[in-house]
RNA sequence: GGGCCUGUAGCUCAGCCAGGUAGAGUAUCGGGCUUUUAACCCGAGGGUCCCGGGUCCGAAUCCCGGCAGGCCCGCCA
C-alpha cells in the first residue's frame, strides 16, 4: 500500500488539497491555508482546534514537498452580539460595536478584540504552533480586498438571488451584503445599505437597527454614506470569506458545521463572481463540553486551552485535536489524565525499534510526530503513569507537594533524579489532584470508644514508619476493633476517603506533629 | 423544513475517516505489595460491535435502508 506522508488524516487532507490544485491547474509554488481566530468571545478549545489543525495541514503540505504558509486571521471587525458570561455588565453598552473598537475589559490590550485573539495566540504559542497573524480591521484599513468588494457589490443582486437559492435567506435581495459602521453611533450591523454607487465606490446607508440574537437593537436613524476601501464597514459573512480567499490566495480552510451555509455561499461567490476556485474544505463537528465538575459549577465558564494546559502538556492537548477530525468531540477535564498517558503510549510506539507492522502503528507514529509539530524529541521522556502522580499529588502534604512526589517516585525506583520534564509533569498532576480530586475532609462522627482509641494512638505514634504502623494495629487489637474499621476511620479523618496509602509511612510523611494535630482536631469537633 | 454526528464489555469510551484475530479505563473476582489497610502492581471473567440488507476472499470499519439518542442551521454573524 502506498502511504501518504505520515499516514494520518492530516496527510490525507494535504494530499487531497494538492491533487485538487493540480487538477485546477493552479500554481503550486505556495499553498496557503487559513483559519479564523474568533475575537468576540473567550477562545474555546474548539477555536484552538481550528488553528492547530490548519497548522498541521500546513506541515503536512511541507512534508509532501510543497511550500506552504498558514495564516491566522482575526475577525476583529465583527460586532459584539452578546456579552459572554462572566464579563462586566457595562459591555452591554457596546453591543454591535466592532470588537476592535471596544475597550479591553481586562485593561491589558488595546481593545476587546485584541484581548480575545491574544488569548488564542497565547495558547498557540504555548503549543509551539507557528503562524502568520492578520487582523480584519487592518486588512480593511489597507484596502486588502477592495478589488473583491467592488466585484461583489457590483453583482449584489445576482448574489442575493444565489443566497436565496442556496440557503433560503432573502435578506440580501433587498440590501447589500455590506455592513457599514454607522458614522454617528459607531455600531455595525444596524445600518442597512441599499445603494451602491460604483463610480465613487460608496454605499449609502441608514442606521435602522436590526435583530441580533432575538433582540431588536435600535439604530440611531443616521443616514450616511461610506467608501468601501476603508475600515468603515465590512462585507457580510456570506461573502467576506470569498473576498479573503481570493485576495490572499487561500487553498484550504476547514470550517465548523455551524457556518456550513455561509461557506456554501462563499464557495459560490468565489467560483462565480470572483473567478477564484474556492479553497478545499473539511467540515468538522463541534467540541462539546461534557460538563466536568469545574465547568458546570460556574455556568458559562468556557473550557479554554489555558484550562487544559493547567493539567496537561501541549502534546496532550494537540493529541486531542489531531487524533481525528470526524465526529463530535466531548471535552472534559476528567479526560486529561487519559490523554497524558496516551501520549506516552504513542511515544513508546514511535521509539520502538521494530518496523511498524500495521497501518495502525504507522498512523500512531505519524500522530506522535504531529503532536510534536513534526519535530519529535530525540529521546523518549520518562513515562510515569499520570494517575499515579495524581494519587501521590492528592495525598501530598501541603506546601511540599513536589518534593513529596519526587521522593515517593525515587522510593518506588521509578526515577533516579527528577529532570525538568518530570517536575513539570508532577506539577500538572498536582494541579489536577488538588483541583479535581476534591479532597473533602468532612466532619466525621466519632463515638466515645473511637475518641479514646485516637487519643491513645496520638501518644503512641512515633517518627518511625514501622512503629507507627504497628501502633495502629496495637490500638485496634487492644480495643477489640477490626483493624480494617479503625483504618477506615483514620483515612476518613486524614484524607477524607475510606482507604489510602500505608498509614505508618504516610503519617511520617506529613509530619508527626501535623498528624497529631489533625487527629486531635477530629476529637475536638465531636 | 434542511444538514450532520453518535450507537462497541455492567458503566465511560478508543478502534471506523486508508477493510485484515474485539481493545482500554472503571466496576467485579483472584493474587502481589518482607506480617492484617490501596488509590499502586500482576492476572481473570465479561461483547448479537443498535437492527436488516449489499459489496468483498475478508466488514465494528465501506454502501443502501431502518430504529434510538444528540448536535448545528432556518433571515444573527
Amino acid at each position: 500500500m502506498q502511504i501518504i506522508g505520515k499516514g494520518t488524516w492530516i496527510d490525507l487532507v494535504a494530499y487531497k488539497v494538492i491533487e485538487r490544485e493540480k487538477s485546477l491547474g493552479r500554481s503550486l509554488d505556495l499553498i496557503r491555508v487559513e483559519s479564523g481566530l474568533g475575537a468576540s468571545g473567550i477562545p474555546h478549545i474548539g477555536s484552538l482546534a481550528d488553528a492547530a489543525r490548519a497548522a498541521a495541514v500546513k506541515l503536512a503540505l511541507e512534508n509532501l514537498g510543497y511550500k506552504s504558509e498558514f495564516i491566522a486571521f482575526s475577525d476583529d471587525m465583527d460586532g459584539l452580539r452578546k456579552v459572554p458570561h462572566g464579563l462586566p455588565e457595562w459591555l452591554n453598552d457596546y453591543l454591535a460595536y466592532p470588537v476592535s473598537s471596544i475597550p479591553d475589559p481586562f485593561k491589558c490590550h488595546e481593545s476587546y478584540g485584541t484581548h480575545m485573539s491574544s488569548m488564542l495566540i497565547d495558547a498557540m504559542e504555548k503549543c509551539g504552533i507557528e503562524f502568520k497573524f492578520m487582523s480584519g480591521r487592518d486588512a480593511y484599513r489597507r484596502g486588502l480586498y477592495t478589488k473583491q468588494a467592488v466585484k461583489i457589490l457590483e453583482n449584489w443582486e445576482k448574489i442575493g438571488q444565489a443566497i436565496e437559492e442556496i440557503t433560503g435567506q432573502t435578506k440580501f435581495k433587498s440590501q447589500l451584503p455590506y455592513f457599514p459602521i454607522c458614522e454617528n453611533c459607531h455600531r455595525i450591523y444596524l445600518a442597512r445599505a441599499t445603494l451602491y454607487d460604483k463610480n465613487v465606490q460608496k454605499v449609502v446607508y441608514k442606521c435602522e437597527g436590526t435583530e441580533i440574537r432575538k433582540k431588536f437593537i435600535k439604530g440611531c436613524g443616521y443616514e450616511g454614506e461610506t467608501k468601501i476601501d476603508k475600515d468603515q464597514g465590512k462585507l457580510a459573512w456570506k461573502v467576506e470569506f470569498a473576498a479573503r480567499w481570493a485576495s490572499l490566495d487561500i487553498r484550504y480552510e476547514a470550517y465548523g458545521k455551524d457556518i456550513a451555509d455561509s461557506v456554501k455561499v462563499n464557495d459560490w461567490v468565489a467560483d462565480n463572481i470572483l473567478d477564484f476556485p474556492h479553497p478545499y474544505h473539511v467540515r468538522y463537528e463541534m467540541f462539546l463540553d461534557k460538563g466536568g465538575k469545574k465547568i458546570s459549577k460556574s455556568a458559562g465558564n468556557v473550557f479554554t486551552p489555558q484550562t487544559w494546559l493547567r493539567y496537561g502538556t501541549p502534546q496532550s492537548l494537540l493529541l486531542l485535536l489531531y487524533k481525528r477530525i470526524v465526529g463530535t468531540r466531548t471535552l472534559s477535564i476528567e479526560d486529561i489524565p487519559n490523554y497524558m498517558d496516551e501520549v506516552d503510549q504513542i511515544e513508546e510506539i514511535y521509539f520502538s525499534k521494530k518496523e511498524p507492522s500495521s497501518m495502525w502503528e504507522i498512523k500512531l507514529r505519524g500522530l506522535y510526530e504531529y503532536i510534536n509539530l513534526l519535530k519529535p524529541p530525540e529521546k523518549p521522556s520518562k513515562h510515569i503513569p499520570y494517575s499515579l502522580l495524581v494519587q501521590l499529588g492528592a495525598i501530598a502534604p501541603e506546601g511540599k507537594e513536589v518534593e513529596y512526589v519526587v521522593n515517593k517516585l525515587k522510593q518506588y525506583g521509578m526515577i533516579k533524579e527528577a529532570d525538568e520534564k518530570v517536575i513539570q509533569r508532577i506539577k500538572l498532576a498536582i494541579n489536577w489532584a488538588k483541583e479535581m480530586h476534591e479532597v473533602k475532609r468532612e466532619k466525621i462522627q466519632l463515638n466515645e470508644k473511637e475518641k479514646q482509641m485516637i487519643k491513645e494512638l496520638i501518644s503512641t505514634l512515633t517518627n518511625d514508619p514501622k512503629e507507627s504502623q504497628q501502633a495502629i494495629f496495637q490500638t485496634a487489637k487492644k480495643y477489640e476493633v477490626e483493624p480494617k474499621d479503625f483504618f477506615k476511620t483514620l483515612y476518613k479523618i486524614l484524607l477524607g476517603t475510606e482507604s489510602g496509602p500505608r498509614l505508618g509511612p504516610y503519617i511520617v510523611d506529613i509530619g508527626l506533629e501535623k498528624a497529631r494535630t489533625i487527629l486531635a482536631q477530629a476529637i475536638e469537633e465531636n
